[in-house]
DNA sequence: CTGAAAGCGCTTACAG
DNA sequence: CTGAAAGCGCTTACAG
């Protein structure tokens, strides 16, 4: 059986009051003490365990992140931002996968409920006004990133803008007849994008034509997938009337509908959305997302937050940048 | 306040033990008052708190992956996995960054004795025998994935196979210059492979050549980068009798070898290693590792260690699969 | 089916 | 600098 802290006490002597001072590094300790602590514990092999400290001090040293999925590019990435800013501050880090169904607001109260973490960062999870407002009651630290809402700290990113700007490149090389490939629109991103792609044929006025708004149709993943793409690329390229030039809703998808033009051996100058790493070798433009920045941002808010509650509720939102390779020219 | 356990039991007219039995789903508990309980609980927005079942249960349905870099191909894959069994059996992940440098060993006992977890999956953690027999008396469940150990269950993928599969490959195509594209010796799956390539070299009688083991000059993440495999391959066709084919440690450094082709414009064929996503696209041939799968697979097999400790420890170790593409050509 | 009570392994005022 | 003691919020035999 592995040893407690009152083993450690009494083979050194002391309370487990001292025993505790000597782990949580108060200088209320003498030398000689805490040097004879530190020696029975490392003789025994002992050191507190999480779930003591935590239940026992409120505070766990930990941070949630809330992903409705793990294994893509734009989480990794944030991802990476998180664990670094994380390390750098010796927390720990948990990843709560939800499942994005219809409970996912239930899934996300209750976890919050259970008290896991110190504070939550909800990535690219995206929720109705009154359910953020739900959230808010059980005043816990939050922060948001890939989302908005007024009541918590969030860092984002103008999905209006880089939409916008992605479909102006395209009108000022010429295009008219400009798609916009697309996935669900029940997904958060997409309206807003879908926005921004009417701002730029607007603003040019070039007229709205809804059957050049193209998804696939598979769902998973809210259709952000390589084969959503390749999908909506497929019904494109066989309109009557195909399009000069699309705006994908993401690079994944952006794939997708490379491959689909290669398979029928059509091409039209495409743009993608994110610039994951894979970008840049295939030659795809983009419209990039701070990502990493994003995850480092959103954490060291967060702490923050954690170190002062009351500080003031602040949105964050970078500008998406335009990046241009081969797939345009 | 959040309400408590008390709370709940008083507004209730029960005990704790029947708020707590209601929680745990037990069923000995009559219609009647689980409903008036859960009523409450709803009423207040109580849900027993992570920490306290935690230390009070003495388990907490939580895995916690050790891996020493979390935002890489690799691990991403993985953890895919991991994340679908987890999820399927409904655990919860928690996810431990090593910092990988001079203290590992210390990092990675001391966490283990915290118990933050009820079993843990170790990731290309890679440790010296004598320090996997310490961890071993440790006595807590561990899985390992992509490193072996016969004190646990591992599952792993066979490095000197695949590696002697991508040179007998070139071999195959009648190169009898074939270099590596190295890294750090002191990791492990680089030491593997050195191996795979020399046995390969040997059956078909080529003499082994120690200018053609090339690294690049950077050492972050061990030289598995893009730079790395830059660097090399400059190096490489720099050299008075450049080879005339390279097997690559991994496909990033792949990558990177292929741009260095490009930018000096000479080129040989060449080999990866992982399957990265990215390496369909650009056509690069390479040796597969089923990294959903591993990850899967050991998430399986520690789940069921944890239901019954005394199980035989198994070794599992997968065949690398080679996968021929437009960079052998 | 239900409750009283001990216990999980710590932290933290409080007192000295 | 150190200790005694209460408390963190649960679970789980045990008894009925």
């Amino acid at each position: 059986m592995a040893s407690t802290i009152y083993d450690i006490a009494k083979k050194a002597g002391v309370s487990i009051a001292t025993v505790s001072r000597v782990f949580n590094e108060s200088n209320n300790v003498s030398e000689a003490t805490r040097k004879r602590v530190l020696e029975v514990a490392e003789a025994v092999g002992y050191h507190p365990q999480a779930f003591a400290q935590g239940l026992a001090s409120k505070r766990n040293n930990t941070v949630m992140a809330v992903v409705p999925i793990i294994s893509n590019y734009f989480f990794m990435e944030v991802l990476g931002g998180i664990q670094d800013k994380l390390t750098e501050m010796k927390y720990e880090l948990t990843i709560f996968n939800v499942t994005s169904g219809e409970h996912l607001f239930e899934e996300v109260e209750r976890v919050l409920k259970r008290r896991w973490a110190d504070g939550y960062l909800f990535i690219s999870v995206h929720l109705s006004e009154e359910q953020w407002k739900r959230l808010q009651r059980l005043n816990v630290p939050i922060t948001l990133v890939d989302e908005h809402f007024e009541g918590f700290d969030s860092v984002s990113v103008d999905n209006i803008q880089g939409a916008y700007r992605a479909t102006k490149c395209l009108i000022s090389q010429g295009y008219k007849k400009i798609a916009m490939l697309s996935a669900l629109e029940t997904s958060k991103p997409i309206r807003d994008r879908l926005t921004g792609y009417k701002k730029a044929l607007k603003e040019y006025m070039i007229p709205f034509c809804n059957e050049y708004i193209v998804s696939g149709d598979s769902v998973y993943r809210d259709g952000f997938t390589e084969r959503g793409g390749y999908e909506a690329m497929i019904k494109m390229l066989s309109m009557e009337e195909p399009p000069e030039a699309c705006f994908c809703a993401s690079d994944i998808q952006a794939l997708g509908a490379l491959k689909a033009m290669e398979d029928v051996a059509k091409y039209i100058p495409i743009i993608g959305y994110d610039d994951i790493e894979l970008a840049e070798y295939i030659g795809l433009s983009t419209i990039r997302q701070p990502m990493k920045d994003m995850g480092y941002f959103a954490t060291q808010n967060l702490l923050e937050r954690l170190k002062n509650n009351s500080k003031a509720i602040s949105q964050t939102i970078y500008s998406p940048e335009l990046i241009l390779r081969s797939s345009t020219k």
